[in-house]
DNA sequence: CTGTTAGCGCATTCAT
DNA sequence: ATGAATGCGCTAACAG
């Protein structure tokens, strides 16, 4: 590996020059400038990185945080956080939280001993105050699909309450007038933004909101199948389900059609997110948006503002859109 | 951030003590010990990853290559690598390659750029050359889910021809014997490899091989359904279907059923690698699985053992076996 | 067992 | 516009 001192020895000039030419920042005379290009090219040099990290306190390195990294909605997030940053020549480091407060935490100190510029997360687990004081520490910090009080502009979210609106309204709109509802956990405020959407949809319609036809599941697959047997055990009959994501909705559909039921014709369902999967289901499934991909890149670009001065327009707050498949149809009767 | 050498002074000791009870490698008198403890802890210091990695020339991080990021397989793959190397204090570093060999080698580059201390990959597109050569560059390499020649302690690789033939075997054994084959592209070891198998199975329970049967895809859910329009339009009857991966058959599954078929009564279906939504369509999904997961883990093993003097022990060739679920059904007739 | 010294490769003052 | 000198924070000989 040849250092700079070596171009500059090729070249005959210091290695101030050398690294002049190769940061651009100050000007060269031309024909110095050639020569030593010339040289970086005749030794094949390529900057040593780390040795570049220290000298200025840059890593070019951004920490990700997710909470898992097989599940599609979280590719989703990678995939445009890494594009975006990578086209600024920076990288991403990425770590798991698990779902965990212990994890994750554990998660972000190892990100900030590896001297990243700045963190974009999906934190699942910390709690507000955490990040507010993280982000006090100087590094500046991105929150993807979240809401903290007092970090409006770190912060891309989703307006998680008219999607929970958009699902039932959708279901009211083919004539269903018996919705029951599978939730996220409660101390997710996504999770409860989703049910209060699901509620005004129904109180708009003059409907009444049954506690019996509401199930608290924890976003788990298994937790569909569950959520909808406790409901069918609970006697109530309802004609449609309304699932606050893919993942249960999924779990809720092949239970029910494990239990002979034929769908969409028995049971209305609806999930959120619109996953990859979600026309993977059969019937395939109708669901509602969620422009993770593009609220990753926001984050993205938020940072590349924040960090390397770039000045890309970023947006904060995101709608969610409804996604008609073949899992609802009209209620007959 | 305090610095060693405010670590030092406070413990009223000299920077190597310090470094030493730091990295543990020489013996430390127990008070002066103790008293860089209280030291670190008191100033809260921690180590500057990147001064380190500058003087002893490893950044404990490893590239990692995958074509995608939002694949339930590479997430896997993915999932695993990160968990085994962290657990080693090592990081990961991801990059894209998107299939393309201009990207991968862009990938690698910047992955060597970065000064990683080594290289997984799941190269879909860099030949065998580049990857000798990269090896000899004296950075470890690991290739997952691969086999070339000349490295083959740095592959993992899956007995695709297996696979194949499981796929088919079990087909033949519900009583099939007009069988169609949904292939990879033909280029890449792995689906020929699937193919052979395939033939192989026939072959021994005396069936021709009908080349009117073979459809060449590309391994993207389009070709799924591209594969079995074409097959059926071909007008030669068959009552089951190979599909090379998971993604063609979901292709081939919806396709089908958007045909009016019933499945699996009219026609059964298997795919290859048991990715996580294989039980997600309907019917769900018979299939091989393919261990990708512990084959990524093996890999990042075989570097812990390469670079970091780790004693792991490490699998090369890994078997893979037949999942049943709903999608094939006995041949009556 | 401990302290002193010298780099690792580069960016950046500061002079010129 | 250019070069010489200094330091980023740490590890690793080396000497004691």
């Amino acid at each position: 590996m040849p250092t700079i001192y070596q171009v500059a020895e090729r070249a005959g000039v210091s290695l101030s020059t050398v690294s002049r030419v190769l940061n651009g920042k100050a000007s060269v005379n031309k024909v110095l400038k050639e020569r030593v290009d010339k040289a970086v090219k005749e030794l094949n040099y390529r900057p040593n990185s780390v040795a570049r990290s220290l000298a200025n306190s840059r890593t070019d390195s951004i920490g990700v945080l997710v909470p898992e990294l097989n599940a599609p909605f979280f590719g989703d997030l990678m995939q445009a956080v890494e594009s975006t940053l990578r086209a600024a020549d920076k990288h991403v480091i990425i770590s798991v939280g698990q779902n965990c407060v212990e994890t994750e935490k554990d998660a972000v100190e190892f990100l900030i001993s590896r001297n990243c510029d700045a963190l974009i997360m999906h934190a699942e687990a910390l709690s507000d105050e955490y990040l507010l004081e993280l982000n006090q520490s100087k590094l500046p910090v991105a929150l993807v699909n979240r809401q903290v009080e007092g970090l409006p502009e770190a912060c891309t979210s989703l307006d998680n309450e008219k999607g929970g609106y958009l699902a039932t309204r959708h279901l009211l709109e083919l004539g269903h007038k018996d919705i029951a509802y599978i939730s996220g956990p409660k101390d997710k405020s996504d999770a409860s933004l989703r049910l209060q959407g699901h509620k005004r949809a129904l109180s708009e319609a003059g409907l009444p909101v049954d506690p019996q036809l509401i199930f608290n599941g924890d976003y788990s697959e298994e937790d569909g199948k569950v959520g909808l047997l406790e409901l069918m055990a609970r006697d109530i009959p309802f004609t449609a389900l309304v699932c606050a994501n893919d993942w249960m909705a999924s779990g809720a559909l092949s239970c029910a059609r494990d239990l002979g039921m034929s769908l969409p014709q028995d049971l209305s369902i609806v999930g959120f997110d619109d996953v990859v999967f979600a026309h993977h289901v059969f019937p395939r499934l109708t669901t509602v948006s969620n422009p993770i991909a593009e609220m990753a890149e926001m984050s993205a670009k938020y940072i590349l503002n924040k960090v390397y001065g770039q000045a890309n327009e970023v947006q904060h707050y995101f709608e969610p859109s409804l996604v008609v498949r073949e899992s609802t149809v009209k209620h007959e009767g």
